[in-house]
RNA sequence: GGUCCCGUCGUCUAGCGGUUAGGACAUCUGGUUCUCAUCCAGAAGAUCGCGGGUUCGAGUCCCGCCGGGAUCACCA
């Protein structure tokens, strides 16, 4: 291209900014003044959908690395598809990271405003930079317009499958590589619409090596296509490869944190920067949560549009505790986490150091909802009583939250502090949509809708005059004042005249003398009482129920 | 298909030339004078993807193969 055609490119691509020379854009963002082995941290997410868990990942990753070095940790919104993006999705973001307590050093809030010196944050705010940047390109005969249709592309997409060949926009494929500065003027005399590509001078052939951080010393092939820069849809926004390059040299990140999808278009961003004169970066690329395939296909990348688990409201949804997830996903990333969670109990969580050794051993953490499971129940079975029945009321279940806040308040803690002290915790809460179903009983109303139904279920194996027989038994020598040893000694008198063994030996080797064993006596019991055949101890729900509530769900009147 | 990454119990992993291959979660058994949970004790579970080398000796180093994953957009 000439000169001419330069100029008349560039004057068609700062149609609305201003042109900034990089010295006076440079000018602006200084250096940090950090510690040499400060590490300054970005994560990128685009609000394009729901919030990935795996975006909570890299958020968690970058934030830890960067605090613990005295660094900086950076929130960029790659807002430069105007197609995809969805109306509150910085909001969203923002807000799971302040549910998370991941809130960036830097970055934008809610609204979409920027806080921080290094800034905007959000890409569509910085077009006239990338612009800037681009031109610069084009002055130095490093990118070029392209006028090529989707139809071209894709014409030509297909030649080179039958060709056999590499697919992609290079070499002899780059159909506006080497046009004439007729044709191109013809073009936007016609005031056709263009991309404006960058103009590699890689080779397939040759390699550039670079150490990423996490997978050490790689070779990777030379980049040699000519990917837009910028984009032709109207907006002048650069693809995220420009982006990225312009964006973390201003903002002075030192550790380019990121899947490792990226890892394949790693030797473009060197060949960018080095175009660019600018240094590489280093890269730090990391393995993605993945899933197992529920159709028994095996491990694979969480899917946005698969997986329902791949949305992080989906969890929060469910009622999972982020204080029981945030040590899950740090334990996926660093697997010495587990042994210094469990060494140190007290502690905040920021206290712990992520090792970069142990991060690059991560190789697909596996999202496992029965080892969540069990971070989330030995969380809440530490909550303290206060902090559990604030969550609790909480719930999303309207009945459920009713009764609690209808509940007498003395009544209400006698229930909640069931097996709550000691060592000897339950832990049958992973997920505060469990409580209803654990809890609910209590309560007469939930007990009358959701649990009486259930009894005529669970106790088929007994004839109702058992039934009967059993209760009015149990209840004519119960009394709330004896201690636990009493309680259950007149439990097993009881089971004895209605005919069932308390010896288990004896049971054992006659059951058909039985109508039952002590443990089948109490389960009678445990169901009529709570709609249920697995519930806390027998003795401390009577205790805590009252005489009266005993007497009439055991229904001896 | 090209390129790259990866390959130790069901799952996540420890391992860094010599180990009875360790742990966690899950599973199972027994005990904790009532169920479940918890807790305690214990069990089972890995020919370290396969095949060749190098070495006195290989999960650990080298080569080949196989398998899985990622990527090849005006999406990030």
């Amino acid at each position: 291209m000439n000169q001419q055609t330069i100029d008349r490119i560039q004057s068609l691509l700062l149609s609305d900014v201003t042109l900034r020379s990089r010295q006076d854009i440079e000018a602006s963002y200084p250096p940090r003044g950090l510690a040499a082995d400060a590490i300054v941290t970005r994560s990128a997410p685009s609000p394009t959908g729901f919030l990935h868990i795996g975006t909570i990942y890299m958020c968690l990753l970058n934030q830890y690395l960067a605090r613990q070095t005295g660094g900086v940790y950076m929130l960029r919104i790659e807002d430069t598809d105007k197609k995809r993006e969805i109306t509150d999705g910085i909001a969203q973001i923002v807000a799971a990271l302040n549910a998370f307590d991941l809130v960036p050093d830097e970055g934008v809030k809610a609204d979409g405003s920027s806080y921080g010196a290094y800034g905007p944050y959000l890409q569509s705010q910085r077009r006239e930079l990338y612009l800037s940047y681009a031109v610069d390109l084009l002055q130095k005969g490093r990118a070029y317009p392209c006028f090529a249709t989707k139809e071209e592309l894709d014409a030509s997409y297909t030649a080179q499958q039958a060709a056999k060949v590499r697919p992609g926009y290079y070499g002899k494929w780059a159909l506006w590589r080497d046009r004439s500065d007729q044709e191109i003027a013809a073009q936007l005399d016609a005031g056709m619409p263009f991309v404006l590509r960058f103009k590699s001078n890689g080779s397939h052939d040759k390699r550039v090596g670079f150490d990423d951080v996490l997978k050490g010393h790689l070779e990777l092939p030379e980049n040699d296509l000519d990917v837009p820069l910028i984009k032709a849809d109207g907006s002048q926004l650069p693809t995220y490869h420009l982006a990225h390059v312009v964006d973390d040299y201003l903002m002075k990140t030192t550790f380019v944190l990121r899947g490792d999808e990226w890892l394949p278009s790693t030797p473009l961003h060197i060949e960018l920067c080095d175009a660019l004169g600018i240094p590489r970066y280093s890269y730090a690329h990391f393995a993605p949560i993945s899933i197992m395939d529920s159709n028994g296909g095996g491990k694979r990348k969480l899917s946005k549009r698969k997986d329902p688990e791949a949305d992080v409201q989906y969890w929060l949804n469910q009622g999972y505790p982020i204080e029981g997830i945030k040590p899950y996903l740090l334990g996926l990333a660093d697997s010495s986490f587990e042994d210094w969670y469990r060494a140190n109990p007290n502690k905040p969580l920021a206290d712990f150091r992520i090792s970069l050794k142990k991060l690059s051993a991560s190789r697909a953490p596996l999202l496992d909802t029965a080892k969540l499971d069990d971070y989330t129940k030995e969380y809440i079975a530490s909550l303290p009583i206060e902090e559990f029945e604030a969550e609790l009321k909480h719930s999303t279940n309207k009945a459920f939250r009713a009764a609690l806040n209808n509940a007498d308040k003395q009544y209400l803690t006698a229930v909640l502090s069931i097996e709550r002290f000691g060592d000897k915790r339950r832990k049958d809460i992973a997920k505060w949509s469990d409580g209803p179903d654990q809890y609910g009983y209590f309560f007469d109303e939930l007990y009358e809708a959701d649990f009486a139904p259930q009894i005529g279920a669970l106790l088929e194996a007994f004839d109702t005059t058992t039934l009967t027989d059993v209760c009015k038994a149990f209840f004519a020598t119960y009394d709330p004042d004896d201690d636990q040893p009493t309680w259950f000694e007149k439990l097993k008198k009881a089971a004895t005249v209605t005919g069932f063994a308390t010896d288990n030996k004896a049971f054992k080797a006659d059951p058909n003398a039985f109508k039952g064993n002590v443990a089948d006596f109490a389960k009678i019991l445990r169901v009529k009482l709570t709609g249920k055949d697995r519930t806390p101890d027998l003795y401390t729900i009577m205790q805590v129920m009252g005489i009266k509530r005993v007497k009439a769900r055991l229904q001896v009147l």
